[in-house]
DNA sequence: CCAATTCCGAGCGATTTACTCTGTTTTCTC
DNA sequence: GAGAAAACAGAGTAAATCGCTCGGAATTGG
């Protein structure tokens, strides 16, 4: 049940690239550093995000990455699918259509799909727009922090 | 993402034991053999639902297992947390609280929380009793097969 | 007693995970 | 054109997890 590191910091370094759309090309190393990886390891992340064609690179010094389009239009399950291979509970009720041989009987198989499908609601209608926009609104409220009366609630 | 195959035996043995709760004691042969896997694995799936209290067994001849409770007093998700140890799809949003140190300045956070709500309401909303009746529906449309005008739709 | 059954824990091969390392290619800057 | 800064590629690897087997001990009905 539980999602690979690949795909949370996966995930991250897309939102990381959301809050910089429009600014530019980004470096592995840059966005490394944001998270504490190392650089190596986040290229083999961005690499298969790239075979996606969630994000675009350009080689050379001053290269980088960017989204490849604008992150409202970039969706979390894309992002874990690129990442994981697949986001599906049960090999029978992913994308890829795998039906098991006794689907038909199968006493668990009404349960996988309604909880694929709550799973498959939340995945698609979260964008990396929507995650960028939660996650400057945490920093307002942690710099209210000081002024406690403010923040909480 | 993936559920372990531990959970898909465990669950379906436990709707298993649905289908005959009232009817005394079924041994691990007898569930084993329902699946088609060896009753070694079985017993290790069934020793978990044990420790958690969700089956109660009678050893020696004669013996087996029956649910502790009623079918409808038994959600899957206390089923796959005895079978999984824990249906958090990031530790840090599992129900042992295990916050990790930047929680509040995680970008992925809210995704994480807002996915396991959708997964917990599935999960505690759905009973062995619930399984067990869409099984039995189930078997009622597989019959119809020969009269394919009722069957469908 | 004996057969059926649960209970217990060790072990084990295969796969996956989470990385690292080494090297190549491309491109910008000076 | 040289050199540095980057992406790109793929092999390797230690550790964990998974899926499952095996041997034997304890319990109980007949």
């Amino acid at each position: 049940m539980k999602l690979s590191t690949r795909a949370r910091y996966g995930l991250k370094a897309m939102v990381d690239l959301a809050l910089r759309y429009g600014g530019g090309m980004v470096s592995i190393a840059t966005l490394a550093n944001l998270q504490g990886i190392s650089d190596a390891y986040l290229e083999q992340l961005i690499a298969a995000l790239r075979k996606a064609g969630l994000v675009v690179s350009v080689r050379g010094a001053q290269g980088g990455y960017a989204l490849s389009r604008p992150p409202e239009e970039i969706n979390v399950d894309e992002v874990l699918q690129a990442l994981e291979g697949s986001t599906a509970v049960m090999d029978c009720v992913g994308t890829k259509g795998n039906i098991c041989d006794n689907a038909c009987s199968c006493s668990a198989r009404p349960l996988w799909l309604k909880l694929q499908n709550r799973i498959d609601e939340v995945l698609r209608n979260t964008t990396l727009a929507d995650m960028a926009e939660d996650y400057k609104q945490q920093c307002i409220h942690m710099q209210n922090k000081q002024n406690p009366t403010e923040a909480r609630g």
